[in-house]
DNA sequence: CGAATGATGTTGGAATTCCAACAAACGAAA
DNA sequence: TTTCGTTTGTTGGAATTCCAACATCATTCG
């Protein structure tokens, strides 16, 4: 990557979660060890394919792609939008997978950085085990949303992601009254179910009166039922 | 962490995928700069409580616990079920959560081993960067299991989540013919769904000529429809 | 202010799932 | 082989969700 180009996207590479703690005038020759280098696609051409050996990841620098997956009978599935600073098959790679199971398509004229994970795994250099401990936080946290979203699909009912959701939020909050950071469908596209049906269950549990709402302000009762605190 | 604890032990340690590529020579000294120290815990003691600090990842050594929420309102939830040699808090730990938002209780009289990884962040000692690459290993690993399931999940059908998993297993093995791991009442609780209802749905199926079952063996036919590959 | 736009709530019927109970097939042990 | 326990399949009604269409409310902009 050179000197160039880095300062075209420098407010891209500023901010990427990859890269805190390294000082920038270390970063060239970080981004030089691991085999950086930036590629131009146009839209629609594939950014990586699936079946391709995982060894790079990826950063978006400019444009916009989608990550999909094809069934064995080439149907495709959209995964995940990308935008310019988002790091795109890293797990794949950090997980030492075979092949990439997904590919990346430019949904707009684009250009995408790659880096090699090969020499951080190494770890000769100072700078390795910050990318290291940054790769891994980055992960982790995404491990914990994954979770979380993961036991509110599990329910079965409306009500039950609801209230599962919602009592997450209040304990995040620290609070009975809080605000979500979803509008309706949004909300209801997270918790994976229809928007007029989660309306619908929100009024009935409004009418019961399991919370209280305004927009996307909600407020929890201190006590669903008049019962005793740790009853079974 | 002494030595006797370390002999005693040595099975499950032999086995832990974090220590993996670390000689068992240096092993002793790895783990006392992990701050390593065991604690035993009756049955129904707590290993860990949901708000203590987010710095110590545990092992169970021996015996079994469970991770546990607790929703606003002291109404618990199971997340998962800890053998000897299973990892646990790690998660939170590495993503730097401010407080654990789980806790975890001994199922039955248990041992478990505690480390620090703050000293790993540093990254001071060559042992460090293996450490760090076998946590991330693990971490991304489960985070592409993780992304696999919630990809079904967000299935509104059995049907659905059922192709979808089936076009998984089949890619998987490369393969129309292939075994699945799972009973059936295995598979409805991973996809999260009626067990009978995933019967009913996979007779339908077989009807229709989607598929082929017996007991745990699968075949899907080769194309669905007698269409052209590549298709709207 | 009025119109347009977007978000939210409401409704009814179709489709799907859950649930419980039972039947059939299979495998292991006596 | 017979028996027992487990796994898998089947069924019908209750409950839930989806879906499409529309009503209501808030906000923005002319």
């Amino acid at each position: 990557m050179d000197a160039k180009t880095m300062e075209r996207y420098a407010p891209v590479l500023a901010g990427l979660p990859l890269l805190a703690g390294i000082p920038e005038a270390e970063r060239a020759g970080v981004l030089r060890r691991l085999g950086a280098r930036t590629q131009r696609f146009p839209k629609g051409a594939f950014l990586l394919l699936a079946g391709d050996e995982a060894r790079w990841m990826g950063v978006v620098l400019e444009g916009g792609a989608q990550v999909l997956r094809e069934d064995y009978l080439g149907r495709r599935s959209i995964l995940a939008s990308l935008a310019p600073g988002d790091l795109f098959a890293e797990t794949f790679v950090l997980a030492g997978a075979p092949a990439m199971p997904v590919s990346v398509e430019a949904t707009a004229p684009c250009v995408a950085l790659f880096l090699d994970y090969m020499p951080v795994l190494r770890g000769t250099q100072p700078a390795d085990s910050r990318l290291l401990a940054n790769l891994l936080g980055m992960t982790a946290r995404k491990n914990m949303h994954l979770n979380e979203r993961l036991s509110l699909l599990e329910k079965r009912t409306i009500r039950e992601r609801l209230q599962a959701y919602l009592s997450i939020q209040a304990q995040r909050s620290g609070s009975r009254r809080f605000a979500i950071p979803f509008d309706r469908q949004q909300l209801a596209d997270y918790l994976s179910v229809d928007r007029s049906a989660l309306s619908a269950e929100l009024s009935k549990m409004r009418a019961e009166g399991l919370l209280e709402t305004d927009r996307s302000a909600f407020c929890l009762p201190e006590a669903p039922r008049g019962g005793f605190s740790g009853g079974s």
